[in-house]
RNA sequence: GUCUCAGUAGCUCAGGGGAUAGAGCAACAGCCUCCUAAGCUGUGGGUCGCAGGUUCGAUUCCUGCCUGGGACACCA
């Protein structure tokens, strides 16, 4: 080890950049240390930076901090340190206003990331940080009897994403598709399809025949009270297990589950597990029992709750009229996973709106002693508005998504027809096009605060969108085929549009790291967009087939951007046609 | 009322204490005899909600206020 004192030191130990047994670039934390070894100061890891301009280098260390303890300037100090930085893959230092900023040598370090990117492939930037650990999580999780929602695809496609970066970081996901198919509002649905509803409709067009129904409950049930009443004693036959009530609900939750189906299929979604609320309806017994032995029920205006302190309302366990609620329930899931799979961590992909319920959860956990509620995370979102506000199923202000894709799909396919016309599996394309402009606008922003609901801007195919990173993609198949085989390679110049390039390709497994860490698949969408930006204007500004003494260290580099745009689409959810 | 999330360009949004606050859309001006124009290049556009505080330095952290969304016991 070098000692640290080391103004007086100008020869630094030179140092790999690429550690070839774990296959990751870590130049930051390598440009960290040579710091260390020149700075008079322990430098935390914050301390170095990206410059905000190219023209300043490729990273900076602000001197300020170092003034006080020093008592010199901050501009002397740069001085100082960055003369005394040699290092190999450090092109040169210069100190300005205070600032050292560094400049890489870029033959040599592009040279290393491609070879590593080429290699590596797909798994560039795979890790095995969760050591095979399981990662539930919970997502979608529509209900039954009712459209599937613009809400639940944020759900979704979050979700989905999530348990695609953990599985990229190593962990083992479990999707798990929380059915809501249990509550009163089945009572109040079998009711009204007894009043008014026929068989045949409910065939040809299971939801919106069913949400027609609700709607119509709700809205009578504002004239006749008495409506309510009929619809929860209808669903209390269905807890004491009634024939016909029972036959109705399994042919409700069949057809809902199969036009469900149709849109995950499109979306490329599968699910490891459907255990909704129902199934948890018989098992929620015990888990009373055992908060009472626990003496953790307290009774409250006839309720049972469990008193959580002054900051929060209590959680209600049951009613007083003995049933039980969401709480209990989700409660009674939450063991039944713990138990079931034995999670590391356990993932709730759920709107904003419920973080109370949750924060409850954990907590009542917490208070029966189990340790591992800490592994519990909410992972919210906000809402999606219509008119600035909450869109609500019961007054039919509802967006249905599968006509949002079905629209997308189309756009997706006059666009072929018009700009690609003699391209082969059209249908197909189309379809990954339209689904990835979908997928794309919601998951480019995890802003926690609500959306306006904008057709037009999810349908958008310019600029900061899916379709733009996959026909950046599909530009570079373009070129690859043209170029033949990419062979060995040797980089002798790199100018700055490549060298932009290389910089972000450098970065694609501190994305994943960090996406994975804040469960935020936006982290990739934004990384996805700042890479084919990159890419493009290189593109539009280098012609690559026509000059020949470039081409192969140019063919590996586009195959470079080819392999991670594709794999960063692939953790979106979003297929990556190679032409379109 | 309490808790919580947010407020950045005309619109939608990025900004992990640091230099001149950035993209996309929209507007305007260029670029296809040339690797896919779903693209590239350029122009205009800002009291970062307001007021204090911490710091050498705050859009970023803290406090208060204003505005908006959401939650707040027998719904899920």
């Amino acid at each position: 080890m070098v000692p640290r004192n080391k103004l007086s030191s100008h020869y630094i130990e030179m140092k790999a950049f690429y550690y070839a047994e774990k296959g990751v670039w870590e130049m930051k934390k390598e440009i960290l240390q040579v710091l260390q070894n020149v700075s008079p100061i322990q430098l935390e890891e914050h301390a170095l930076e990206r410059p905000a301009y190219a023209h300043l280098g490729d990273f900076a260390l602000p001197c300020f901090q170092f003034a006080k303890v020093l008592r010199k300037s901050p501009a002397i100090i740069a001085e100082e340190i960055a003369a005394s930085i040699k290092h190999p893959s450090i092109r040169k230092a210069e100190a300005v206003n205070g600032y050292v900023n560094i400049f890489l040598d870029r033959t040599r370090i592009t040279s290393e990331i491609l070879h590593a990117v080429v290699e590596q492939g797909a798994t560039y930037g795979s890790s095995n940080e969760g050591k095979d650990g399981v990662v539930t999580i919970d997502l979608s999780s529509p209900n039954i009897a009712k459209p599937f929602s613009m809400g639940h695809l944020r759900s979704t496609v979050i979700g989905n994403s999530i348990a695609l970066l953990m599985e990229k970081s190593g962990f083992k996901a479990v999707k798990i598709n929380y059915i809501g198919d249990w509550g009163t509002q089945f009572g109040k649905l079998l009711t009204a399809y007894r009043k008014w509803g026929t068989e045949e409709d409910v065939r040809k067009a299971p939801i919106e025949t069913l949400l027609t129904l609700y709607i119509r409950f709700h809205e009578e049930a504002e004239q006749d009270p008495s409506l309510n009443d009929e619809g929860r004693a209808a669903f209390k036959a269905l807890e004491d297990g009634d024939a016909d009530a029972l036959a109705l609900w399994k042919w409700f939750k069949e057809e809902s589950l199969s036009e469900f189906q149709r849109i995950y299929d499109l979306l490329g979604v599968e699910f490891d597990s459907y255990n909704g609320e129902a199934y948890y309806n018989d098992k929620m017994e015990p888990v009373v029992q055992e908060l009472e032995e626990k003496r953790l029920l307290v009774e409250s205006d006839g309720a049972q709750v469990v008193d959580l302190g002054e900051a929060i309302p209590p959680c209600l366990i049951r009613k007083s009229d003995g049933a039980t609620l969401y709480a209990t329930r989700d409660l009674t899931a939450a063991m039944d996973r713990k138990n079931t799979y034995d999670f590391v961590k356990s993932i709730y992909v759920v709107g904003n709106e419920q973080s109370l319920h949750f924060t409850q959860v954990k907590q009542v956990l917490n208070k029966m002693g189990y340790a591992w509620s800490d592994d519990m995370h909410h992972v919210p979102f906000g809402l999606i508005l219509q008119d600035g506000k909450k869109m609500s199923t019961r007054k039919g202000k509802i967006v249905l998504l599968e006509q949002v894709l079905t629209e997308a799909i189309d756009l997706a396919h006059r666009n072929i027809a018009e700009k690609n016309p003699t391209l082969a599996n059209q249908k197909e394309v189309a379809e990954a096009v339209g689904v990835g402009a979908i997928l794309f606008s919601d998951l480019k922003q995890h802003r926690k605060h609500d959306i306006e609901f904008n057709l037009e801007t999810m349908l958008q195919v310019e600029g900061e969108t899916g379709p733009y990173i996959q026909y950046t993609n599909a530009r570079a198949h373009s070129v690859l085929r043209k170029a033949g085989e990419v062979s060995a390679f040797v980089v002798n110049e790199v100018n700055d549009f490549e060298w932009e390039t290389i910089k972000l390709l450098e970065q694609f497994p501190q994305a994943v790291k960090r996406a994975t860490e804040e469960l935020d698949p936006s982290v990739i969408a934004k990384y996805a967009v700042d890479l084919a930006q990159a890419f493009n204007s290189f593109y539009g500004n280098v012609k690559v087939l026509t000059d020949a003494a470039h081409l192969s260290y140019r063919a590996a580099l586009i195959q470079s951007v080819s392999i991670v745009l594709t794999e960063s689409m692939r953790l979106l959810g979003m297929k990556a046609p190679e032409e379109m």
